[in-house]
DNA sequence: TGAGTTATGGACTGTTTGGTTCCTAACGGT
DNA sequence: ACCGTTAGGAACCAAACAGTCCATAACTCA
């Protein structure tokens, strides 16, 4: 019963993740949120508590979205050489800003900026990447030329393609030249290889 | 003439580098800076006019310490193979984590913030990391693994260890597991090797 | 010693920040 | 038709922000 809501509150959610995810936690402003969600402070505040639960909602939101997609591709056994699917989610990642987008990873930027230091913030940016590190571990796991490696060292070649990751992701970001990120993730390939 | 300056200006720069280092351009308030420069308000304006300006000045003091000797221990041709150099260089990254110190590198967490939208800030990143990446692709250079490869490959391989600096330093700000930073160096290891 | 010059420090300013309040609108149940 | 409840929206708020102003202090030079 009451009033209902005159927005829809998983659209909203979807907004206000590509907010966050251009601008990072701290530089979306309230007003960058209420026009990029098109409600009020009242319609927000109301729904949403403040700007901090949201972005937990948001974080959330990508965590089932963006995150997942990543972690199912790297899983994914229909591609039969786990090497190719790291490949090519490092391949995305290039394609993506080849394409002009350099929103990087919300995530990634999460950790950079000074909300890594809001314990559930972090959380979620630790959960998400560790999904992500899981997904490489299975992935190498699935390749003819890791496969007989011991446990150890895959999982360290996991953790150093991870951190590549996370890397690239800052480097979208910023306006260091592009280049490096093309031959970097050649140089991904070529080393998995 | 006129009355003298009562603070030692290099002095100054330092204090405000560890300021900027540890919080990051933005996040670093005026009152921040203020009491780790030990000055007030006019002495910090009349000297540097403004924060953006004393930043610039902290960046070029940062180049010419931190990374210019990285870029040293990176071409240090008494360490003959570069391998060695390139190892060294990722251990010490680790070893700073493991005696707490978090501040990562003041270029990284400038390329991951809105700051990185600065022209000039901007540039000073991107010369600053170009520095590193001259070193790593030098480093390479005197390894007799990686002096047979082609220019191409080297290079290639030097904007991965680049991007994995990059990642790893953010890592090291952040509340991500530092574990997997220490596995990530280890790996670099095993794949230089 | 007085005139010119520059540094200091605290008070002040205007803007932006995230967040609150409160009145009104729109509904469901009785 | 009225009541309880919830949403919407604009006005409002306190705090923090970077930056400015100005009276005073400390110096050099004539």
């Amino acid at each position: 019963m009451g009033r209902p809501r005159e927005f829809n509150v998983s659209k909203a959610i979807e907004r206000a993740t590509e907010v966050f995810w251009v601008h990072g936690y701290e530089d979306a402003s309230l007003p960058d949120l209420l026009n990029g969600m098109g409600l009020t402070r009242g319609s927000l505040y109301k729904a949403f508590t403040d700007k901090r639960s949201l972005f937990l909602r948001v974080l959330d939101h990508y965590e089932r979205r963006a995150v997942q997609s990543g972690y199912d591709m790297l899983t994914d056994s229909a591609i039969s050489d786990g090497r190719k699917r790291i490949q090519s989610m490092f391949a995305n990642v290039y394609d993506a800003v080849k394409d002009g987008d350099h929103r990087g990873c919300l995530l990634c930027t999460a950790a950079a900026g000074p909300s890594a230091n809001d314990p559930e913030i972090a959380k979620h940016v630790t959960d998400g990447l560790s999904l992500l590190r899981k997904g490489i571990a299975q992935a190498l796991k699935d390749s003819p030329k890791h496969c007989v490696w011991d446990e150890g060292k895959r999982l360290r070649l996991a953790d150093h393609l991870l951190t590549q990751y996370v890397g690239l992701r800052i480097i979208a970001r910023s306006q260091v030249p592009m280049g490096i990120l093309e031959h970097a993730c050649e140089g991904i390939a070529e080393l998995l290889d």
